[in-house]
DNA sequence: CGAAAATTTGACGTGATTCAAACGCAGTGG
DNA sequence: CCACTGCGTTTGAATCACGTCAAATTTTCG
């Protein structure tokens, strides 16, 4: 049995939001919603080569996005967290470019439109979407050259880091919490293997950085971490 | 003394640039360029952390784009060729993410606009404009995916491949072109130290797949280079 | 022609993958 | 209740691709 030390105690009651880079296009969309969405544990929103039918806002949970190549192997390329918009990489293209499934049960927004040009009130917000489409680019592109560049403890670092951001932005203990993905999974999104993962969440533990059990990451020793994720090659 | 096999002899008079992604917004933008810009060997065409002054295309010659991280190394990050266009990336952030630098003369048509909304007949346009920074998106994630998951040679097979897709696509030979960059370059674009490009090349001249003296390249045996760029790790 | 830069080649070290095996944990059925 | 099974995780040992260092060779260009 476990003890939800994360998501269920929020750090602070709200406000930390505001600095969502997209922000202001969620709440303009989520005036547009259907009905919240429950997806369970394993279970798939849309297939990658699906045509594009709309965006989604993750409200709770956590989701990946994976993009199946011609060989076998498969990149994971995003976690989707609450606020998170899945499909923007669909717009251009006309059909989702990954399959999207949930890691544990979350709630989804659905913003239904086929063609862009039906996206309502176009003239004050495809700027925003331009802008949105323009960043998540960039964050990738960033994201890849760590991958390349980065040895691997400053990659898991860094996802710490990272998370422990995205959850105190998130109104949650930065320190303290749950992620729902498999190690397999983790690795995979770090681009190593699940064996140097499991070496490395080792030696972070011998160091005191951070404890795991389960799913459960404790982050005892933030300088330190943040020491490991700032050394550049 | 260089015979230019490549770029001086017109393989397909014309006609198969058609195929290249962004050919319409080409068009449209060339309408409002002003009088053609050359751009001496080693000459910036822009600093990364520039404002965005506008757009860019290539008429001809060749440049590449470097990213500088805040340690010392580099990350090489495109080669523009003829009609591709310079400066989509930074659209949505304000300023340019990469320094530009002509790695041979080249020509240049600027597109001068600060911001979005100064572009001409968005109605019509804005959409492609979408459809080109998605796509744009979704090429780099493919590269950057292959720098991670392919090793050296796949890459490097892949690389010269594309290269020779891109010249026919531009009406030049596919199997004997000029390449301005220098292997330091090269090397750097497929995330590989230079001494590992030298052996590659060296051993594929071996091979009897290519030959290389100075920037010329002559692919000999095209079927042998898909077969190692198709392999998969 | 001569200096500087670029390229090639060899030797070596190492971080990370791969292979293999042991371990822990949850669910199932006897 | 406890073996049995399957899956995820951990750990160890061997291997390999690639980067680094260093030196030789070629090319470039003033």
């Amino acid at each position: 049995m476990e003890t939800s030390t994360g998501l269920d105690k929020p750090y602070i009651e709200q406000g930390a939001t505001s600095s969502h880079p997209s922000l202001l296009i969620v709440q303009e969309l989520k005036n547009l919603s259907r009905p919240i969405l429950i997806l369970r544990r394993k279970k798939t929103l849309l297939y990658q080569g699906d045509t594009f039918q709309g965006l989604y806002i993750v409200q709770s949970g956590m989701l990946k996005q994976t993009l199946q190549c011609k060989n076998d192997n498969e990149q994971l390329t995003h976690f989707f967290l609450p606020e998170d918009i899945i499909g923007l990489d669909a717009i251009g293209e006309g059909f989702y470019s990954g399959t999207v499934i949930a890691i544990e049960t979350s709630g989804l927004l659905h913003i239904p439109f086929r063609r862009i040009e039906e996206f309502p009130d176009l003239q004050t917000s495809h700027m925003q979407l331009l802008r949105c489409l323009s960043r998540a680019m960039s964050l990738e592109h960033s994201r890849m050259w760590q991958m390349i560049s980065q040895p691997a403890d400053v990659r898991l670092a860094c996802f710490f880091a990272a998370m422990s951001r995205n959850f105190f932005a998130r109104g949650y203990s930065p320190y303290s919490f749950r992620l729902a993905m498999s190690r397999q999974e983790m690795a995979d999104y770090l681009c190593m293997a699940v064996e140097t993962l499991s070496r490395l969440i080792s030696r972070f533990q011998r160091q005191g950085i951070l404890t795991a059990r389960g799913h459960e990451y404790c982050i005892v020793d933030p300088d330190a971490l943040a020491s490991i994720a700032a050394r550049s090659k």
